[in-house]
DNA sequence: AAATGGTTCAACCGCAATCAG
DNA sequence: CCTGATTGCGGTTGAACCATT
């Protein structure tokens, strides 16, 4: 048995616009009593109207709290950047503009920013961009993302999540068969997307097939052999940074800021060393990071730098690096040298020479994509990784019960270098496997993204989205990546 | 001044998810 | 657990307003 019915249709209910006595006695009711239930509150405002237009009238109008007149330039931007991701999913967006209506936002954007993104060659409805808009679009985007708030950025962020899990669009990535699945459309993708066509396709590394292993990361086995290590990593990354660098001729902004940098390094290990496990994660703020490693803010602690590098340079030959002929060609011609003076430590140094303008630990200019001098903001990545002669490890038991490896020697690690609140951020890991689990020498590189959006560098890329679309078809239709989707 | 066309936006409609009896 | 009310949401409508002819 349901309930009675909302609206007995039988009364001759008012329709149409709202008289001022009308409005009174509604907000009155409601500044008194609470709305209540809606079904209810007509009758006993003494309103012939309907609930639901009750309700309508109240959060669409008469709502104390709602801003009117007109949306401010950030506001717009912020609805535009919103919509690039929501679409038209208007609460979500107005849930971002507190104190405007998705109903306001709705109209507004029929009406003014639908037209105005027209007139500057973007699809209002993919927010691509056209030729003729490209010039009009690249004056305007910096602007976009400099003028929103870090907080902002990272709500942005947050509302991107929600839309990547739940969105079911047309949205394409890996998988011919994922289009709706919420591992298509989460960040982790993008981030394979971003690195394919700025490392993989630079480099030329054979990578393997790339899958999607969960909502929440992407897979990639490397049927090749593991390249055999060349150099001691510093050395190594210093020559790469020259092959790479930071891709500003990428559309992405996600590999021209310090973060990018800063996972483009962790795929150079990846690529060029041999080691098993490899982690990066965004930092905590210095303070937060101080108490967890007992270092400074800014530069990794010697004993961290130990732990990434010990076992490494020692057991290097700078013999062969199959599939990056670059980077050894370039430690070879550099005479590199194991006792070169370098610290490993120093390469992560804020004022370091070593890598020239890398600004991996160094908070970047608020002109930045990547945001503000913030101590806060992803400007901040460290490096962990682990040498362990060329067998499997995993990460240690992570404080929450991430997957683990009782054999890793990782887990000699003190606990307290897994600081609390960072295994829930984002992370990188890269380990051998084998589908024995007995792990060969060389051969099957498996990596795991798994990312979310607790990370504040996810919303540099919010920005990077819109132009993301345009290289959605030609990653598709990459045999490297599609063929091997179960 | 009237007609016409375009714009704005409050309000309505219908659907789907959620909730309550 | 089922049924139907309630709520929330996005799409659409149409009256009011404005600009142009």
């Amino acid at each position: 048995m349901g309930r009675a019915p909302c609206c007995d249709e039988k009364l001759s209910l008012k329709k149409g616009p709202w008289t001022p006595d009308e409005d009174q006695k509604l907000v009155a009711y409601i500044q008194e009593h609470g709305h209540g239930s809606w079904r209810a509150l007509p009758e006993k405002a003494g309103l012939a109207r309907c609930g639901k237009s009750c309700r309508l009238r109240w959060t669409n109008y008469l709502r104390p709290d709602i801003k009117r007149g007109r949306f401010s330039h950030e506001e717009d931007q912020m609805i535009i950047q919103l919509h690039a991701i929501l679409g038209n999913r208007w609460s979500a967006i107005a849930g971002h503009l507190p104190q405007r209506t998705d109903n306001e936002i709705k109209n507004y954007w029929n009406t003014h920013l639908k037209k105005r993104l027209a007139h500057r060659g973007i699809d209002p409805v993919s927010h691509k961009t056209s030729s003729a808009g490209l010039a009009l679009a690249s004056s305007w985007r910096p602007l976009v993302s400099t003028q929103l708030t870090h907080t902002t950025q990272w709500d942005c962020a947050l509302a991107e999540a929600e839309a990547r899990l739940s969105k079911t669009s047309s949205i394409k990535l890996l998988s011919k068969e994922s289009d709706t699945t919420p591992a298509a459309t989460h960040p982790s993708a993008y981030f394979m997307r971003s690195w394919k066509t700025g490392v993989e396709d630079t480099l030329k590394p054979q990578f393997g097939p790339v899958k999607l292993e969960s909502f929440s990361s992407v897979r990639i086995n490397c049927s090749t052999p593991i390249p055999k290590p060349v150099s001691r990593p510093s050395k190594i990354l210093q020559d790469w940074d020259s092959v790479l660098g930071p891709r500003h001729d990428l559309p992405n902004p996600f590999w021209q800021n310090s973060g990018a940098l800063a996972l483009t390094h962790a795929l150079k290990q990846f690529s060029v060393g041999r080691m098993n496990s490899f982690r990066v994660e965004p930092a905590a703020p210095p303070q937060a990071r101080s108490n967890s490693f007992g270092a400074s803010g800014e530069a990794m602690s010697s004993s961290l730098a130990e732990i990434m590098f010990t076992g490494i340079d020692h057991q290097r030959s700078p013999d062969s690096t199959p599939g990056f002929p670059a980077a050894a060609e370039a430690a070879r011609s550099d005479g590199f040298d194991l006792d070169d003076g370098v610290a490993p430590e120093d390469y992560f140094s804020p004022n370091s020479t070593l890598h020239g303008p890398d600004s991996d630990l160094t908070p970047s200019d608020s002109g930045s994509p990547c945001g503000s001098a913030d101590e806060s903001t992803s400007d901040y990545f460290e490096f962990a990784l682990h040498q362990q002669h060329g067998f499997f490890h995993s990460f240690p038991p992570l404080p929450g019960g991430a997957d683990h490896q009782d054999e890793s020697p990782m887990s000699t690690i003190p606990d307290t270098f897994w600081h609390e609140d960072q295994h829930d951020s984002g992370r990188l890991q890269i380990h051998n496997v084998a589908p024995d689990g007995v792990v060969p020498e060389s051969g099957g590189l498996e990596l795991i993204i798994p990312m979310d959006f607790s990370t504040a560098e996810f919303s540099h890329q919010f920005e990077s989205l819109c132009q993301e679309v345009e290289e959605e078809e030609p990653m598709q239709q990459d045999p490297a990546v599609c063929d091997n989707i179960p």
